[in-house]
DNA sequence: CGTTATTACTTGCTCAGTCAAGTAAAAACT
DNA sequence: AGTTTTTACTTGACTGAGCAAGTAATAACG
């Protein structure tokens, strides 16, 4: 019995695997976003909001449910959503129906960028993360990225990656 | 054959996966460092910093070295033990027989504070990682990340978590 | 229908992290 | 021994994110 329950010391296995864990998101994120960067001067989380405004019918979001895409607080993206209307792909404007809301609208030049970021996003994934795995352990990835998932939503309260809304 | 040697597009399996994935590189940092901050004023990277420092004879490391355990840059490093030796739990003292060297040295009330951290963030991973997960989950999860920490060394360049030393 | 509450953002302050440019000591050449 | 290179850090300038405190528009209530 490898005692995981709630030791005072993590040990053995356990000690291996949460090591190895660690490294791995410490590592992953800025390999993830480098060659974005490099590329197309533009972040993991940045390009995750272009993605998710192409993937409406009329390429336009208010801000609420964006960050619901993107998983992100609302300061972080009203921010972000400011870089990417400073380089001129994606606008704000003002929802007619809702005067509160500001709907976020990709650009022409904004669709550009991201049609030639997507495949650079789609192999770096694919190198860093997919091409190392056996297609078993691509399932086993997602299952226990699932489980972990749902223990963080069960422990922490509720949203741990929207601490605006505390 | 799910396709998975560098597409322009992730689809079907690798896209959920790629997905789940993505979701937990996102909330687990923020939700293993809530217990350890709001309990101890400490980040999951400071309390790496003092662990390594205990763990060592002397409890006195080089910040070159204990860069290398804390998986850090040196400027990121040093500004945290610059915040630890602000707090009292962590001195700089020259090393004698290097001039460069600073030594950073675990004090009294650092080992303290640590003690009183360890069986907290024990239990953080435990329920948030380790208990979610089966025995042989935990295990594919160790073989998942050495492999993509391998990808990741191997294909960008090197060292991708210490850009000081590009 | 006027007041209060709620929703949908935005922004000021602060802090942590990156990069690049220091500084200072030791090592390596010549 | 004197100059150059390398090593071991530190720091300044800048950027991005978090929290808390705004603002403005709508909804809900009495």
């Amino acid at each position: 019995m490898s005692d995981s329950s709630a030791p005072n010391r993590l040990t053995g296995d356990d000690l291996t695997t949460w090591a190895a864990l660690a490294t791995l998101l410490e590592w992953l994120p800025p390999a993830l976003d480098a060659p974005l960067v490099r590329g197309f001067n533009l972040t993991h989380f940045e390009y995750g909001i272009l993605f998710a405004l192409a993937d409406t019918p009329d390429h336009a979001l208010g801000m609420t449910v964006l960050a619901g895409y993107a998983n992100s607080s609302l300061s972080r993206l009203s921010r972000a959503v400011s870089r990417l209307e400073g380089r001129g792909w994606v606008q704000r404007t003002r929802n007619p129906f809702d005067g509160r809301s500001a709907l976020t609208t990709l650009t022409e030049s904004g669709l550009e960028v991201l049609e030639k970021a997507n495949p650079v996003q789609a192999q770096t994934v694919s190198k860093l993360v997919l091409e190392p795995l056996t297609t078993a352990q691509r399932g086993q990835l997602r299952e226990i990225s699932l489980r972990i998932q749902r223990a963080i939503r069960d422990h922490s309260g509720w949203q741990p990656s929207r601490p605006d809304t505390y």
